[in-house]
DNA sequence: TCATTTTTTGAAAGCGCTTTAAAATTTGAA
DNA sequence: TTCAAATTTTAAAGCGCTTTCAAAAAATGA
């Protein structure tokens, strides 16, 4: 069933009902309503690479996801993606998931941007100096980056929370409690939010003239499996941290498990500190000790970046847009304990 | 650059370029030799809708997720999807993640079978009966289940694993093991999967003459939050359960968390038993008392029902297939303590 | 009533690709 | 050298829609 078959079966032209169907006021209300109703009927639907192909617009934005073999997306990611759908359903477009490995990545961004497959690009997650971004500017297409790019000059649309604030004022927090020894268990280290994070704890170090300890900043992928690692070499070693604190829940879920495993009490031997991406499946007031965290919803910047990539597809801009963190305190940190 | 501009460019007709690229027989060695070079050098990329237009196919396949203002996506589907990526990617497919809500949801499938925009569908976690495997049926366009329908009875392609099996072999080594007061955590109870589980361990327990206590079964959506609610609830009444089963490692998440509040020892006072999705964020072995599990990867699901569901479309098949479940034995379970 | 304006409809071109049918060229056997 | 067969290339149609430009129909006003 195509709009020729529609129009004939309508003893009408393939422009009115075009028209009729989409809403263009030259068409009289009675004629409108008689193609609604035939095109309802007939269970008519446009053919979407012929619409694409008249239009030249796709109805649809790509989102790239890394994958590999064997390799699993991040929990996070995940809820990203679901701020990212709900914002597609209620703006009327489709998500195109583009899985790609690092090899063929790039190649991925030139296909989508030159075949009109989509009509903008999301980034998420960007690297410190993230080449993808010039690639991105260079393709002519619009983007919208989730995070930001630490390296570069030159503007260009993003929206991405104040990491760099939120661990700032929660190192800050911690050493106000009288903490000296603060062991922070980060995000891998490319990435760019993890290096904000880390200047942030550095810049809170520094103010109060506490010397970084490199053993006490560490790098690795966001899992229950890392924190457990880190926390228990941190407290075997001599010069144990009293608070610590987490670039994810996941990875405090590690940290829980490694600190009772030693019987020591959270809040009061260690303080436990970790960021919230309000993952509703794992809530920090859940933990046995509820815990003090630092609070930006992940899928309220789905939802935001997606709008703002759409309005772009009409109005490009290059505004940078930072969300500040909420500092949530709770039972999981104290004063620092007098070892 | 499209594909006139570049046979002009080469002084050849679009037919010889257009077969050139696309690997065709017909083209000397030579000027496909030149065809290639000059595509690459001018930047070319084929019209997605043209090419669709011409073709009828889309090389991409749709997921549907269902999402809400605020509702979060399941943590099992991130890794479902993460599978399908992998496979789509290796398969050359794109996916496309069509967001609806319950409402939107037929006309979302109805549009994307009749307009082309994929050449297939995969659903995912059906109901017990799910009118959305009749209307797939009806619509006409290639499709994959993973999960199934426990109502139906004509024959449709799907990838399920063993959940009766795999609970009714769980429960019964529990049973074996002297419990007869078992809590079932499960999943929602609309969902096929979460039923199948309920109809193993009933079966179980109907083996052993143990009479079904309807309140040592539960549905709700597998959160930690939910596991810790009822495994509270549970534990606190009269007639307490010596083992739990939970439906998932979140739901355990949330157990243990209950059973320790009580001062309970694992494994001992109280056994443990939770399906593992194999989500890599999260290991059974990584609980403090290591957890038994049944175990099946979810993320190959994903894998083998993107490569079943791409071969249906050159070759329709309606079989189904089912993964058995591996029962893993770990220190959280035990003889039934003597209350 | 008829010229004029407004409203409604239609013919046809074009989006960029694939593919059929036909033409041009090359090859090889007689 | 010749002609049939095989190889290579091309013209043109068609995929199903949108949209421009033009025409027809209806409404308006003097």
């Amino acid at each position: 069933m195509n709009l020729r078959a529609l129009s004939e079966h309508l003893g009408l032209s393939q422009t009115t009902v075009s028209r009729a169907l989409n809403g263009y006021p030259e068409v009289s209300v009675r004629t409108r309503q008689r193609v609604s109703e035939a095109a309802q009927q007939m269970g008519y639907r446009p053919n979407h690479a012929a619409r694409g192909l008249a239009t030249g617009k796709a109805g649809a934005i790509a989102v790239v996801m890394r994958t590999a073999a064997g390799q699993s997306a991040d929990p996070h990611y995940g809820e990203f993606l679901s701020g990212v759908g709900e914002a597609a359903m209620s703006l009327g477009y489709d998500i195109l998931l583009s899985p790609v490995t690092r090899e063929t990545e790039e190649a991925t961004f030139r296909r989508l941007a030159q075949s009109g497959q989509v009509d903008g690009i999301l980034l998420s997650s960007p690297f410190i100096s993230d080449h993808r971004i010039t690639l991105l500017d260079e393709l002519n297409i619009p983007y919208m980056v989730h995070g930001r790019d630490g390296a570069r000059s030159k503007l260009y649309p993003f929206l991405d929370i104040d990491n760099k604030g939120a661990f700032f004022e929660a190192a800050r927090l911690l050493i106000g409690l009288g903490h000296r020894k603060i062991g922070f268990i980060n995000g891998l280290g490319n990435l760019n939010f993890a290096n904000d994070r880390a200047l942030g704890v550095m810049d809170a170090l520094a103010e109060n003239n506490i010397e970084v300890d490199p053993a006490l900043i560490t790098n690795g992928e966001m899992t229950d499996e890392y924190g457990y690692r880190i926390t228990a070499k941190m407290l075997d070693r001599a010069n144990a941290p009293t608070a610590i604190l987490c670039a994810s829940l996941f990875i405090a879920l590690g940290a829980v498990r490694a600190i009772y495993d030693r019987n020591l009490k959270i809040g009061s031997d260690v303080s436990l500190l970790a960021h919230d991406d309000v993952i509703p499946y794992l809530k920090p007031e859940n933990f046995r000790v509820p815990l003090a965290t630092t609070r930006s919803s992940i899928r309220a910047a789905g939802v935001r970046a997606m709008q703002r990539l759409v309005a772009g597809i009409d109005a490009p801009t290059t505004d940078g847009e930072v969300w500040p963190v909420d500092l949530i305190v709770r039972e999981s940190i104290g004063p620092a304990s007098q070892g």
